[in-house]
DNA sequence: TCGATTTTGTCTCTCATAAAACAAAGCCTT
DNA sequence: AAGGCTTTGTTTTATGAGAGACAAAATCGA
């Protein structure tokens, strides 16, 4: 079988490479018959341009990159099925790179953005790195950043409203009439921790209720912090009615740490997490939490993304969207739910 | 600033563009000294060479394909998870596809192979379908399947050994003394599904049990189906004991079955799933599951794919690698194990 | 049928690199 | 200093396409 390059179809249909060109890429100089008469041979043949040569040529390859801490876990999982979902819609690929602990996200982002490999890049990095501002400007292609870095920023990002569902959910434990709040914070380094501990707090002071330093303790957005973040404020002789989990992964390692300690929530303490992952509903009571939009977060990304990369907005002005979020009231605050019903 | 290209570099290291290549293609014909020299000058200027050019120019991208049904669920995140940290270690990219539903795996397979986008592909295509081999066949790219067809096949592929985890989970129901044994399978046209059933029905008759019809339902592996089958074996007016659901979501159905109609695992009626997800940990009682290695299965299938890429192995050899499971007790079919210790 | 307008072909350049063939140094050994 | 080896330069070809300039047809309206 001969090579299937554009010589290949030219020949085929009697026509120049030129307009074989033309055909596949919507130029005006070429009659709609030849045309569709080309692009149907080419379809015989089961010729495709070549995306490699024409990323040469064009400096466009139709993939965009995406940069995550992990690729496990609900929230990340949710994240990149957004973007999937959403890049399929405009034929695009994407193109996955997990910084995973070891490899450091702005390296990969370098990486990806002087390999020419992607189009652009949708890159999520809680971590507070400085850095990342200036790697942008100097890139030539656009970055979305998702849930990260504070608002002080020239970049483009797109977040979940942290602050404003915090504050929901802190508003409702206050309406439940606990006043001794307890909080198990996300690590110290991320965003997204960040905001929602500034929620927690803004919140307490506007309603003039105290904050208690001992109340507060820091995990890591895992399972097993939570758990221990939880024995840690039960050991105090005066203890918190509610804790707050800045994740549900940590309101988790809270109602494993009841089980261990045969407290019952929310009778003994109430809890409430942030992020309404399917988990959370298989909780006995079921966990109320917050809803962030976590797919909603990766198609808005790639939908911003595609827009810088068509210069359809000015990609030096920066753009923030804050995504809202809204309260899920479950039986851990102290609601009384109906739990029976199957959850699907 | 002057575009970094290999040009550039040559011109800094005063040297020709043939022996900047040169130094960055492992040539034998380059003194140790100019070498470290050019890249040294590369690495100041911050030049990388071209991976689209290299791509267009060696026919080889660096690149992996992954296609897989869905990027959603556990099961599918700890593939991804698995191919991406074995991908990472050897310094490839992984571009990811998931057919979604709508979209036709192998139509994404096709689209793969003749892009030059990657140098191989990792797909895992559950569904049977005919002409998967075919296309691989034809295909300049190699192929590794993951739990995707039968033995009977030219291909390559690296599955769960469904059969045997599913026998040691049914023998295990027997040892507890259950005769009347129920399953909920997966969909018709799925091979771990068909595996998993086969085993069934095999340890069943090795064993001299006889096997009623209606005790077998069918669910797609969703926690839904897994419950509305659960719910039809329940309305008969002779019930089996036990129940073997052929995934653990479907095994997550019955557990809130349970609920609803108010019967105890695994007094009323004993239950074990497949997979051993997380989820799978966190009922109550814990499930009792098979425990498939998922991660290993993406690594072992880069490793394989790897090998045949670099023509390690001879890519006309058909070659089949069972990954073989582990039972997980837990209380759900009726062994009697402490609940207490929390879950990480 | 003329002139205008479409539509196509030709040709060259460009993208960034690899690789191979061959020539020309440079260096070492004897 | 000659022969041989190592290293480097030069040049060409190839990869597969896009794009622009320009010329040559083909088509259309009047």
């Amino acid at each position: 079988m001969t090579k299937k390059n554009i010589h290949e179809v030219a020949k085929l249909a009697g026509v120049s490479i030129a307009t074989v060109s033309r055909a596949f890429n919507n130029s005006k100089f070429i009659k709609d018959d030849t045309k569709t008469r080309i692009l149907k041979i080419a379809e015989e043949i089961d010729y495709k341009p070549s995306p490699l040569a024409r990323g040469l040529s064009t400096n466009m390859t139709d993939t965009i990159g995406v940069i995550i801490p992990d690729i496990s876990g609900e929230f990340f999982t949710d994240i990149i099925h957004g973007i999937d979902e959403e890049a399929h819609r405009w034929n695009k690929f994407i193109i996955v790179a997990s910084s995973h602990g070891q490899r450091n996200d702005v390296e990969t982002l370098i990486d990806f953005m002087s390999s020419g490999r992607v189009d652009g890049v949708v890159m999520m990095a809680p971590h507070i790195h400085k850095e990342v501002p200036e790697i942008i400007a100097k890139s030539k292609r656009p970055v979305v950043l998702i849930n990260s870095l504070n608002e002080i920023d020239e970049a483009v990002s797109i977040s979940i409203d942290n602050f404003q569902g915090t504050t929901a959910n802190i508003e409702h434990l206050l309406e439940h009439g606990y006043k001794k709040l307890g909080m198990i914070k996300g690590p110290g380094d991320n965003c997204d921790a960040e905001e929602r501990y500034l929620g927690f707090t803004k919140t307490l002071e506007k309603h003039g209720i105290e904050i208690n330093p001992n109340w507060i303790v820091e995990g890591d957005f895992s399972t097993k912090s939570g758990y221990y973040g939880f024995m840690r404020l039960m050991t105090l002789t005066e203890k918190p009615e509610a804790i707050f989990a800045a994740n549900d992964m940590m309101a988790l390692g809270v109602y494993e740490g009841a089980k261990v300690l045969k407290l019952k929530i929310p009778d003994d303490i109430a809890v409430t997490g942030f992020d309404d992952i399917y988990l959370s509903r298989l909780l006995s009571p079921r966990l109320t939490t917050v809803h962030a939009p976590i797919e909603e977060l990766g198609s808005k990304a790639v939908k911003y993304l595609l827009k810088l990369i068509y210069g359809e907005v000015n990609p030096y002005e920066a753009y923030h969207e804050k995504l809202s979020t809204g309260l899920i009231i479950g039986g851990s605050c102290g609601c009384n739910v109906p739990s029976s019903s199957p959850v699907f």
